[in-house]
This record gives C-alpha cells, structure tokens and sequence, in this order.
RNA sequence: GCACCCAUAGCUCAGCUGGAUAGAGCACCAGACUACGAAUCUGGGGGUCAGGAGUUCGAAUCUCUUUGGGUGCACCA
C-alpha cells in the first residue's frame, strides 16, 4: 500500500469529520495533495488540505489547519504533527509506523510497488516499426528503449500492454529493396554489377540476401516474369531484413510480442483498408475535395489533384489528409487508419505511439483518426522522442549519408552494452534532445548513472553473500519475521525505509504520466540514498548490516537490504537494464 | 508563413495532477579506505528558472506574448 495512498483516505476523512463545507459547496478537494515535503525537516508527509478548504469555508487556512492538526494528533502512527509556512500540515510518523512499513514491503517481494494501478487497462504499445529496409541505425535507439521501457512500466503498474512493432513492407520503399537484392543475387551468381545505382540501397547488408536468393532459386529468376522474380525477391528480402531487425532489437534487450505488417492490410484487394473508409465515410469523416495549396512557399510542380480525403482539421490539424492518390492508389495514412481500426477491434482501450521528434506534424491526425473510429471509447497517447546528437569525447560524430555507411544500432550496442545504453536513453525525459557520448557512456564511474545504480545492486546482493559465509545459508535469502524490524532503530535506516516505501508512488506517478524517465531517477535517487547509508558503517562498525555477535539484529538489518534491492532490481527491469551481483 | 518541442548553477540535467529556503552529477576546493567491495562517502562555494504580462492564498510548473534554438509542413513511406 502507497503510505501517501493511505494517509490521503485518513486526511479526508477528517476533513470531513471537522464538519466545515457549507453544503452543496465544492471544496475543490480534487487538488488536495498528500505527498513526501521536499525538506525531510517539514516531517514525513504533507498535506495542503487547509489551504484548499480556505475559500469554501471562509476560514482562514491556519484556523483550519489547527482543526485538522486536533484531529491527526490523535492517529497512532503520528509522533507530531505542525502547521507550517502559510498553512500545510505537516506529519512526523512513528518509528514504529515505518518499522512495521518495512515488514510489508519485504513480505511483497519482488512484487512490491507491482499492480498498484487503480483500473487496469488493455494498452497497445507500438514502437520502433523501422521500415524493413536495412539494419537499425542509432537513431532508432531512444524510441526503441523509451517505447520498451514504458511499456514494462505500464505493465509493472499493472496494465494488459501488448508491445508492437507495425512493420512498413508495404508501398515503394519495399519495391526498391526488392530491386537492391535483385542486384545482389546477379553479385551472387557471378556478374559484376559495378556501382550500385542511385536510388538503390547500397548496403552490403543486402549480399546476403542476394546469396539466399542465389542458393534457393539458381539462375531462375532471371527468366522468369521481372514481376514474379521481384515479389520473390521482396518477400525474401522483407523476411531477412525484419530478421536482422529482431536480432538488432534483442541486442538492446527489447522483445515485441507482435509484429502487424502493413502488407496484411492490403490483402484481398485492400479489403481491411477499404472497409475501414467506407465505415468512415458512412459517419462523415471522409469526402471527395482538393486540398488548398500550401502555405508559405508553394512547391514547383504543385497542381490542385482531387483526391478522397479524411477530414482531420476537424480536431485541429493544419489541413484533411488524403487517404487516396489522384490516381486511385491508397496512401500511408489509409493504412494507418485501418491499422488502428484492427487494434481496436482488437479490444485495446489505449494506443501509444512512439515517435521520432520528426513525426511531430502525425500528432494531430493521428488524434483525429482515433477520434473518429474508437470515439470516446479509447485513448491515444502520442509520444515524440527528440532527436540524439552522437558525440565521442566532446567531438560531434557526423553520420555519413552515402554508401549507407551509418552507425547502427548494433555498433553502439556492441561498444557500450545495452544497459548503459537504454539507462542513458531513459536519464533523460524523452521531449528533451538527448547528447549521447561514446566515452561517456563506456566509463564506469559515477559520470555514468547506470554503474552507481547496478553497484549499489550488487552490493546488496554481496552484503548476502556475507551474511551467508557468517550465518549460514537460511541469510542468503532471509525471511523476516514481524518483530525484528523494531530492531531497525537508527535515524538512516528509517530514513531508508521511508525512501523504499516511496516506490509505489513514483511507479504510479509515472505510469500515469507515461514518463519512464522517472524510474532511472528514482533508481539513481535510492542507491545514493544506500550508499550513503552503506558509507556510515565506514565511521560507525555498529551500524553495519552485519553484526557477527548479533544474529537477530543482522537478520533484520538483511530484511532493509532486501527491500533495497528488490527495488533497485524491479526498478532495472523496468529500465531494461541487468541487475549483475558483482562487477568485478 | 503555420504547427509541435525545448530554454533551470560554468557544463550535463532533475524538479512528482501548481506548494514551503529551486535540487543532483560533472568541474573546482577541503576531507574519509589494514574494506559487510572507496566503481563509494562527508562538507563547501556557485541561480534575475531566457525577457515581459496575466491567473492564483501560492508559478520553474498553467495562459498570453517577445526572443533564441530544434523539428515538420500537398498524392513519399
């Protein structure tokens, strides 16, 4: 149970026993506050009840606030309780209150903080979706880790999420990959293709799929139907390009459940796409119209086309999008909308989207679309990440464009390992451009947060290792029984506690606000908090978690450490990152 | 021209549905290891929250505006 969660239900129903609303007045308690104050003096929880109620009573929030103060006095768990600066209410709580806080959170486990989620809902999760045409470059890397790690975290909350990766093999770009294998399948069987052409992928990563080719069809797509040799060639190309993908994603530690083709949606003569406009149509969404020019500097080759389009400035987009070409063909964002359509026939109650920041202009007819086929019945969160600027030792490392010689996801991957990189990508709130240097993230020191969190982690996990050479091994995992956390007497070890016991707040925080961010900073937050406590028995052997005389005391001591670490380690899940037990 | 994002310490960034004296790390200065792992810790200096106006008991946070940066702006995917 969150504490603030608790003392929330405990201050309203004060607020109601003082008896001060005139009747059929709102106290506006939708913003009453129950949170930790930010100076660890004002006590252990705060309230701004008395300020609210204020205005509705016509009291003044001091006259209030010494109510509410008669009333809290009297809670159990309350040691002292004050009236502070222009009227909150502060509470100090008992030793005792967090003592026996300690015992629930170890007898939660791992699952402490889990499913605290009031309505739980089913959410889609679609991220990455890079198009199949090449391995996955750095750039994907933030919406890769942002979208994976928000969808752990909407599921530790304790949300159905389903992670998605929405494949584009459909359109011109698949056309012109499959035309790069041809190229590389003629390589294959000995002709000398010389320079690649423009507007062909150059990669080298294609040769393999030219040998596949090679070895499954012998010379034979050569003398077929240049039609029939280049849907083989897509089909095979698309295939091992969405393998190299998966293996890309699994290096950054990311597993998506399902992977929706956009191809699928054109089946049987577009059926998907087609039934999802005439739904459309049938509600009024969708016309026949010429869409004004642009504005600002007009293209050259503009020319008014009528086309069927979707009326999307109807929520505030700049202008309709069209859903087919002049010449009849469908566009993108047609699939887009029947894409959507299948997920929420699919039951989802909640769409995100992970975006690179230039996608920004898709926000709104993205909203729009949702609007107009889910109505109120789901939700849709857009989420753009801004862009990462790669840097080695201070130097801007520039991205060659030609010869598609890129850094790939896999070189940065290879370099720093995936926990460094997806703590990196997550210390940072995502709408903020992100500067992401090579050095900086391969040294282990306290420049780079993921070590001073994955340390703090395996020195719990070595604190048991001790434990069980001098206890035996019934303290390598020990189980704490209910009465020795009043062993825990020392101010560090409650401050401690009360930093664990914060976590349910910040995963419900930040679920709701789908900022992953906030876990690695929480993370960050309690391991100095445990490193500084660690530091003390440095100064103070008392104070040590091992006490070699005192069995019951260390086995309580062992009981902090754990909910220490199963936080730590819940928290490095959520982020993606590995919780090691040395790193030596 | 329009839309979206950003602006907080010298640098990189947090700041929880608006809350009390705006916080970390790096850098700089001064300290703590015959160790439950010092990849750690303790202390110190450092701010016109880009500028201005508004809403509020209260604004870094919400609204408007100016400036400065980023991104995107008809049938591509």
């Amino acid at each position: 149970m969150d504490i603030f969660q608790l003392f929330r239900s405990r201050i309203e129903t004060a607020i109601v026993g003082l008896n001060v609303i005139p009747q059929g007045v709102d106290a506006g308690l939708s913003r009453l506050t129950v949170e930790a104050p930010r100076e660890a003096a004002h006590g252990d929880v705060s309230t701004n009840a008395a300020l609210l109620l204020a205005k509705p009573t016509g009291l003044s929030p001091r006259a209030i606030a010494d109510k509410l103060v008669a009333v809290l006095a009297k809670d159990p768990d309350v040691e002292r309780v004050e009236v502070a600066g222009p009227g909150f209410v502060n509470l100090g709580l008992s030793k005792e209150f967090w003592q026996n806080q300690l015992t629930g959170i170890v007898a939660a486990g791992v699952n402490y903080g889990r499913n605290s989620v009031a309505e739980p809902r089913a959410i889609n999760v679609e991220y990455v979706s890079a198009n199949p045409t090449g391995p996955m470059h750095v750039g994907h890397c933030r919406g890769a880790v942002v979208g994976d790690a928000l969808a752990n975290l909407l599921s530790f909350a304790g949300h159905k999420v389903t992670k998605e990766y929405y494949i584009n093999d459909a359109g011109g770009q698949v056309d012109v990959l499959a035309q790069s294998a041809l190229l590389r399948y003629r390589e294959a069987l000995g002709e000398d293709i010389g320079e690649i052409p423009t507007g062909y992928y150059p990669g080298d990563y294609l040769k393999p799929v030219g040998v596949a080719l090679a070895q499954s069809y012998g010379p034979k797509l050569k003398t077929m139907h240049k039609d029939a040799a280049a849907a083989i060639a897509k089909r095979v190309s698309i295939d091992m390009m969405m393998d190299m993908i998966r293996g890309d994603l699994a290096a950054l530690n990311v597993r998506q459940e399902v992977f929706f083709s956009e191809n699928s949606l054109h089946a049987n003569d577009a059926k998907a796409i087609r039934e999802t406009i005439n739904d459309l149509t049938m509600k009024g969404h969708v016309y026949r119209g010429t869409l004004p020019p642009p504005k600002g500097e007009l293209p050259d080759d503009w020319e008014p086309r009528e086309q069927t389009l979707f009326r999307s400035t109807d929520i505030g987009d700049d202008m309709d999008r069209p859903l087919m070409k002049s010449d009849g063909s469908y566009t993108y964002f047609a699939s887009d909308v029947a894409y959507f359509k299948d997920k929420h026939d699919r039951g989802f109650q909640q769409m995100v989207f992970i975006l690179g920041a230039d996608h920004g202009g898709y926000v709104k007819r993205m909203e729009a679309l949702a609007k107009a086929i889910a109505g109120d019945s789901a939700r849709i969160d857009v989420l753009l990440c801004q862009l990462v600027k790669l840097y080695r030792n201070g130097e801007p490392f520039r991205m060659s464009k030609r010869s598609g010689n890129f850094v790939t996801l896999r070189d940065v991957v290879d370099e720093v390992g995936y926990s460094a990189v997806r703590f990196m990508m997550l210390y940072r709130k995502a709408e903020a451009p992100l500067d992401f240097d090579f050095a900086k993230v391969t040294e282990q020191s306290k420049d780079n947060p993921v070590f001073y969190v994955q340390y703090a982690s395996a020195r719990c996990a070595s604190v048991f290792r001790q434990a069980g050479e001098a206890f035996g091994e019934e303290f390598v995992k020990p189980v704490l029984a209910a009465t020795d956390t009043q062993l825990l007497s020392d101010q560090s070890e409650i401050d401690l506690i009360r930093m664990v016991a914060n976590w349910p707040r910040v995963v419900d925080l930040a679920s709701r606000a789908m900022e992953p961010h906030r876990i690695a900073f929480f993370l960050y937050e309690l391991a100095s908090a445990f490193h500084a406590h660690w530091n003390k028995g440095n100064d103070a052997p008392e104070l040590r978690f091992i006490k070699h005389d005192n069995r019951e005391l260390t086995k309580a001591r062992l009981g902090l450490v754990q909910a220490v670490h199963n936080v730590l380690n819940a928290g490095l899940a959520i982020v993606g990152a590995d919780a090691p037990t040395e790193m030596r």
